[in-house]
DNA sequence: CGCCGCGTTGAGCCACGTCAACATAGGTGG
DNA sequence: CCACCTATGTTGACGTGGCTCAACGCGGCG
């Protein structure tokens, strides 16, 4: 599935990659450095700014998000991206945004809805974000399976704006009223045991 | 100045608007009502998403953000946006994106941009995030200049996901610094005498 | 084995939320 | 013009949710 479409053969000197995997934790490319777009195809993948003072949180792409649009304008990308959970990544080509504006401005509107969905991580009390978190990490990292891979604590903090400590104490409470079942030891797999009514 | 080049003259049915001008508290548009793109010229403009639990804040839009941009898919706007400061608008036309998928490529990057700045205004202290708030919009709203219109304390608070009472108590704290000055009595003018070292 | 990274849990404290009272501006009607 | 009302902003007192700090468990790895 997925064959590519004949592709006009550009200036584009890079090998032809076809699918990228990556496991969770690792960096898909850092700021500044050179590269290409690619779109989500599965799992998750947190942005982050760089500057003089450090590194921050600064985005969230899911399935179908594309992250490093911005080096077709600058070559460079303008963000950190880091994989929260096992991912799978195609190039998104210069080709299909010739073709259309339509696939651009889903995009964009895309990016819109997923910067809303961010900000609403960080609003409200502390067991409901990590909640929604959860809930959202469901809706879009496997494709309707109850499967889903949850982020290091250190991720999950830092999309929510909470402590370790206080995503860890929300987890166990989720895990404790059955909304969560644990499978592996850590990070690992886990069950969305509760309620599909999720209101997000 | 701002002379618009040949639009071609399309089945937009719409009579050509040239510039919107919107003044603070000022609906721009509610959700899932019909409507073009527009760019926001000047001011601050306030997205929220609406939901069945009611309206949230979901983003922000600059000078040079594009708002709406969703009508072009849909036909209809999927956010509120109201102005949360003296707001010149004009028409985001369908053509430039026939012409160029440049000029959507760079809205995309400064709608990550944005939403990156967004989050970033979430994080940190209280004091330090209005801070930052009022720096963000003395970049952004005019030219230049060191006059910015403060937004009300409903949307401060909302921006920052603070209480009104916090985002006033840091504002009284930032005039007494000597960071900001009154102007007029209400959400009036207000001059930056601060750093200029803003680290956004 | 010892070390390190990550997660868990508890105790205490503080920044911010909550509640309340009041100040001020603007609008409206007389 | 004033009387009155409402919306918005200001300031204080107090309570608490989440941060801080600390100790510990556990697994992986050299």
């Amino acid at each position: 599935m997925h064959t590519a479409m004949a592709t006009p053969a550009a200036a584009n000197t890079l090998p032809t990659v076809q699918l990228r995997r990556i496991s969770i934790g690792e960096r898909i490319h850092a700021a500044g450095t050179e590269g290409i777009a690619w779109r989500v195809k599965s799992g998750a993948v947190r942005l982050d700014r760089v500057t003089a003072e450090g590194s921050n949180y600064a985005g969230l792409a899911l399935r179908g998000d594309v992250i490093g649009a911005e080096t077709l304008l600058f070559g460079k990308y303008s963000f950190a991206a880091c994989a929260i959970g096992d991912c799978e990544l195609e190039p998104w080509l210069a080709a299909d945004k010739e073709l259309s504006g339509e696939s651009l401005l889903q995009t964009l509107a895309g990016a819109e809805r997923r910067a809303a969905d961010a900000l609403a991580l960080r609003a409200g009390e502390a067991f409901e974000r990590v909640r929604r978190l959860c809930l959202l990490l469901a809706r879009y990292c496997d494709e309707g399976r109850k499967e889903i891979t949850i982020p290091e604590l250190r991720d999950m903090a830092a999309i929510t704006n909470l402590t370790e400590e206080t995503v860890s104490r929300a987890m166990s409470r989720l895990c404790r009223l059955g909304m969560l079942q644990r499978q592996g030891r850590r990070h690992g797999l886990v069950l969305v045991a509760a309620d599909p009514a999720f209101a997000i």
